[in-house]
DNA sequence: AAAGGTAGCAACCGCGAGCTC
DNA sequence: GGAGCTCGCGGTTGCTACCTT
């Protein structure tokens, strides 16, 4: 049995709309609301539309308080810091950004911003990469031979995020806190001369503390020999912070998404092998991925966090970006208590989806763009 | 000036989730 | 329990304005 249209599409008018149908809905919606029911809203406001398209109309374009192009530096930042953590979750992304529409942020992502941070790579990655990354010469030299390769990189990694995405939600490309432990080349991806706190391995480890704030993070000398696999306790306590926001999201209570989740001890309950698995699954596809790809990741993402400061001529317009500190003060969801009771996933209210002190620091620790 | 290409954006489409009966 | 329905989401399409040749 097929699917029930959800208009007689016949007798319905497609296109823009026209300023008297605007004002017809603005002017029934602000009077009676929407009466919890869209598919019912046309008919009650004698408009040949779907109701679905008066949805969408009022959600993007009718509705109070909507902001529209202009985007800040600070919404750049937030949009790429999400999209890096959490993929094309746009609801989630406007949820964060009063005024803007899911609609809005995906459009500037793909005409806008998505070009931008392609843009910076094609200026400076190759020459970069090849000092910073002190790499072996048949490695770069491959790469700098073959710009195509390099500029296809970045949509050959969203691909690979999407299709882990599907698998799971909380597989490799969504857990910054693995990379460097899968990366093919150990700890020589990064220069010998990381130390300490300005190592983004580092980084990536103390990403990978727990929700209670006990330190898992995992010895610097292990990274060079760890084989490509996962080290399932530290795996684990980053994905019980994402299944907590996971279910956060899903509309569960936090009592119940925090149940066992504390002192870094995490259930092993069905759900979470699930994820383990499916991320195994996703390391084992993970292998496929060329050297060459993992190294414009780490360089893209970490580029300013890995020790390299670029020359002055080697700046480009994605620089304008700010520091990591900078950014983190500058995002007032970045401290404010998670609100359990508002988390939903409706881009409607601006209220915050997000859990401040659990998942996504983790991530943006390592997302200075 | 005109044609073709590109970018930006509004709107549409189909699907999954969740609710009701 | 499951069929039917609505809602909300993300991907895609199509229109228009602008740019380039």
């Amino acid at each position: 049995m097929g699917r029930a249209p959800c208009c007689d599409k016949a007798n319905v008018k497609k296109g823009p709309w026209s300023p008297e149908e605007d004002a017809m809905l603005k002017a029934y919606i602000e009077k009676y609301g929407t009466g919890g029911n869209w598919i019912a809203l046309p008919q009650k406001i004698g408009l040949k539309r779907c109701g679905k398209s008066c949805r969408l109309r009022w959600l993007n374009y009718l509705r109070p308080n909507i902001k529209h192009g202009g985007f800040s530096e600070e919404e750049d930042n937030i949009i790429c810091s999400l999209y890096i953590s959490i993929g094309s979750r746009w609801s989630i992304i406007a949820a964060q950004l009063p005024g803007r529409t899911d609609n809005d942020i995906k459009n500037y992502w793909n005409t806008r911003l998505k070009k931008k941070l392609l843009g910076r790579r094609k200026e400076t990655q190759t020459r970069r990469l090849s000092s910073a990354l002190n790499l072996d010469p048949k490695v770069t030299n491959g790469m700098e031979d073959n710009p195509a390769l390099s500029n296809s990189a970045l949509e050959r990694l969203q691909l690979h995020m999407q299709l882990q995405s599907l698998q799971s939600p909380f597989s490799f490309y969504n857990n910054a806190a693995l990379w460097p432990k899968l990366h093919p080349f150990g700890g020589r991806i990064f220069p010998n001369n990381h130390v300490a706190n300005d190592d983004p391995t580092s980084l990536m480890q103390e990403g990978a503390t727990t929700q209670a704030g006990t330190s898992q993070k995992v010895a610097l000398d292990e990274l060079p020999t760890a084989p490509i696999g996962v080290q399932q306790d530290n795996l684990a306590s980053s994905l019980s912070k994402q299944a907590k926001l996971e279910n956060s999201l899903n509309g569960f209570s936090s009592s119940e998404s925090s149940i066992a989740f504390s002192n870094g001890s995490v259930p092993i309950d069905t759900t979470i092998m699930s994820q383990l698995n499916s991320v195994d699954k996703s390391n084992r596809n993970l292998q496929s991925v060329s050297a060459g790809l993992y190294a414009e990741l780490n360089e893209l993402l970490y580029g300013k966090n890995c020790g390299y400061v670029p020359n002055e001529d080697q700046i480009t317009e994605f620089d304008g970006f700010k520091e990591t500190e900078a950014v983190k003060d500058s995002m007032p969801w970045w401290a404010n208590d998670f609100d359990t009771k508002s988390s939903s996933s409706n881009s409607w209210d601006s209220a915050s989806v997000l859990q401040p002190d659990g998942l996504f620091p983790d991530y943006v620790l390592g997302y200075d763009l």
